[in-house]
This record gives C-alpha cells, structure tokens and sequence, in this order.
DNA sequence: TGTAGGGTCTGTAGCAACTACAGGCTCAAG
DNA sequence: CTTGAGCCTGTAGTTGCTACAGACCCTACA
C-alpha cells in the first residue's frame, strides 16, 4: 500500500466498523452491484473512501426500513442508469409501505389466532391441548 | 399399484390438490421429516392415506401460522420422540406470539416512518427528494 | 399392439440476503 | 524475523420452499 493510498483510504474492516456492517456483507453488496467496486493497492487490498461509506450507510438504513435489494437498487438509479425522479422514488415508497401495512395485517390476525388459543390453554400436563386443536380445526377465515 | 395399494391410497398429486399443498413441497417435507415416509407401490410411486393428509393439513395451518419447522417439528412431538405436553406446546405458542408481537413492533416504526416521507414528497419531478434524504439522515430511533 | 399424453420418480439448482468458513497472502509491531 | 491480525478468494451453509431435467410408468385410444 503506498503512502497516497492508505491517506485517506479504509480497508473493509474499517468500513465494517464505521457503519456496523457486517464485513462479509460489504463484499456481498459489491459482488451484487449495491456498492461500487472501490480501488485496490498493489497487494490487492479494497481501499474505500468517505463516498462509499455514505452510501453503504444508505443502503443499511434502507434495509432497515424493509426495501428489498431490488428497490435500493432502484432508489439508488441503478436499474436504468439515470437516478430516479423524485415521483419514481415517491411511488416505490408507497408500493413498499403498502407491502409493510399487508405484513402488518397478517401478523395481526396471527397475533389474534395465537393469544386466543395460548390463553385457552391451562398449561397443565394434560393430553388434550387446546393450541393443537385450533391448529388442526381452524379454517381459513 | 396392485388393486389394494390404490384401493383408498392417495398420489402425491393427489394429496396435493386435496390440501392445495404444492406438489413439491410435499416431497420436501417428507426429506426434511415433517412427514412420514409413505409406503410405496411396486413401480416406487407414494401411497398417501387420510392420516397423511390430516398431518400435511396440520403443517400448512401452523406456517400459515407463522411457526417455523422447528416449531412445527416439536408441536408434532417429532425432537424427542413422544408426543409434547401441553406445557411444553403453551410455551412454544407463547414465545412464538413474542416473536409476532416484535415483528409487527418493528412494522410499525417502518410504516411510521414511510408514511412520514412520502407524505412530505410532492411526487414533482425535481431532483431533490425528501423521501432519499430521509433514508440518508435518519438515525436510528 | 403401439403410441401419445399425462403423471410420477430421482437428483440437483435456484430464490433472498446474507453469514461463515478454509486456505493463502500481506502488513505492522516487537 | 517472527508473530498475530487482517485481508484476499471461492465456496458452502442458512430457511422454506420451487422448478427444472431426464428417466420411468400408467392409462386410454386406435
């Protein structure tokens, strides 16, 4: 690594700690497209810059927010080369929040079959168990 | 098949279209253990009884449940061999119900947090757009 | 009796989105 | 000059399926 590169320049494992990344992750995102390939020193070593580590930080967040690698993908411009307009990104986010209200809704109405039958349930060490009924018996709603 | 084997015995297909499992996975299941291994006719084919459907019926009601195959696997009593005590099922069903809970906890702060953003977005075709810079500056809560 | 079409059999590969090695370099400190 | 940490590559594993390819088999119809 000469003296120019390593001025300013991260190593994987920096940037693992500068954003929380795990480090198999970040050659994960380069090897799918997410994150630019960055420069290498002579020994073969990736050297990242402040660039990358913003946006890396997009993307986490971006993940945490539920968006597959296919919308930050497309969030990011990647899928036609030009960066999105704004009403592109607008309706990418709402496709995406209608997504997370049907989970939500689901998970409601599992919430709801498993308190009702956990509760119906004594916990003595009986052989007729109530939960196994319900899964058994119950129907589609 | 003799006349016996196919007497009350069911295809694979058949057990499929029966509990609109897809095909597949019901072979999938029988390597993974969730299902017993059917006897089989002459020729090799699966010979599915009433008892293989109402336990394949079980196993689609508890996923759409959310239980993962671990789960299914002990409310089956299928880790130690005997069949599970009530206790042992309320508990599963109670820390599964945890899990929903946190699940749909998270949910919540990601449509919160989109709902915000795209609110605030004007769907204009300008380049700067509030739902990107939102990704990019939000911390975590 | 021959054949066309469906069904079934096996093993294997693919999906998302990572994560975790093994085996080999390289780098910095003592 | 050695030691230990860090980096490199490729590959395999995770969960819960789903989808083939290529080989059998079974039934119906001519």
């Amino acid at each position: 690594m000469t003296d120019h590169e390593r001025e300013s320049g991260l190593t994987r494992g920096d940037l693992a700690r500068a954003t929380g990344c795990n480090i198999e992750t970040i050659r994960y995102y380069e090897k799918t497209g997410l994150l630019p390939d960055p420069p290498r020193t002579d020994a073969g070593y990736r050297v990242y810059s402040a660039a990358h580590a913003t946006r890396l930080r997009f993307i986490l967040r971006a993940r945490e927010l539920g968006f597959s690698m296919e919308d930050i993908r497309g969030l990011m411009g990647l899928g036609d080369g030009a960066a999105p307009t704004c009403a592109e990104v607008k309706e990418r986010t709402e496709r995406h929040l209608a997504d997370v209200r049907a989970r939500i809704a689901d998970l409601r109405r599992i919430e709801s079959v498993l308190a009702t039958t956990a509760s119906r349930c004594s916990g003595a060490e009986v052989p007729d168990c109530p939960v196994l009924d319900a899964i058994s018996n119950s129907a589609d709603p």
